[in-house]
DNA sequence: GCAAATTGTTTGAAGTCAAAACAATATGAG
DNA sequence: CTCATATTGTTTTGACTTCAAACAATTTGC
């Protein structure tokens, strides 16, 4: 909160304090990449194929544990679920326990995040184009020691 | 893409491949910091407090401008500088070129803005607990390597 | 002087999320 | 076993953020 910065070339404006804030540079450094993300993986946002890869770690899982594995309201996941379901990716199974819904991905729920699997190789690959292997593992360290 | 880490002890799932991508792992990040910069400074969101530090350092800088800055649309810094006025923090004034609004803080933009840098410092140090100052500045250079 | 570009704006739409209240179901104490 | 209590998924409502297209006012450039 003291040093001022160069101007950015881009804009010609002077950025002030906000380029030493790590959380400013989380937000731009996340737009760019999910920006990537978006592009690589058309029709599905980063946060549902998240999703996807969440459920296809654990098939069957119920509803509320997948909200509180992404730290998201109950409510919200019905919802969220519903896209996917109309998308055909996930279906939702009764359970034993008949208040839950276990999540399964479906056929084509796993044929579309193999394929996806692919493009998002790619994509951390574009990411971490300006960072060595050690970089990124760096990287990847300090960030787990952020974010809880 | 390939290898499966540890399941976390929180939520007792498997987390997949998620936590090896660069993107998931500043999801987090952000979250957890945007959360805890929300507590530090209540009632004005992280981005407007950017907004209001960007037009601190920017005085009457016309809203276009902004917008660009941000990588929001011309259409979008209308309503946040709705929001803004209606709180008296920033005013529009006229500029030389009538098409244009240049914005400025008002005395009580100024005011609050110093409180929310004292808050801001000590939110930083919260994000920073658990890094050393090199490391600190090496994750700043990392995430400037990853955000444009 | 006049076509073309720029600026701020309005309108309409989409996407994300949380909080509260509800029915169905399960759990646990007695 | 019974009945109060908790949990799960859901619906409804509302807030927030963003973009795209169309528009008038104004400036710029040929």
């Amino acid at each position: 909160m003291s040093r001022r910065p160069l101007k950015r070339p881009g804009t010609g404006l002077d950025p002030g304090p906000l380029p030493g804030l790590i959380g400013y540079r989380l937000r731009l450094a996340q737009q760019t990449v999910f920006r990537d993300f978006a592009a690589s993986v058309p029709g599905v946002s980063p946060g549902r194929i998240g999703m996807l890869l969440l459920v296809e770690a654990n098939p069957g899982v119920t509803q509320s544990r997948l909200a509180q594995a992404v730290g998201r309201d109950r409510s919200t996941m019905v919802g969220v679920l519903d896209q996917l379901e109309a998308k055909r990716l996930v279906e939702r199974r009764k359970g034993a326990d008949r208040r839950t819904n276990g999540v399964w991905l479906t056929r084509a729920g796993r044929s579309l995040l193999a394929r996806a699997k692919r493009a998002i190789a790619d994509h951390e690959q574009r990411v971490a184009a300006r960072l060595s292997a050690a970089e990124r593992a760096k990287l990847l360290e300090l960030l787990g020691r952020i974010g809880a």
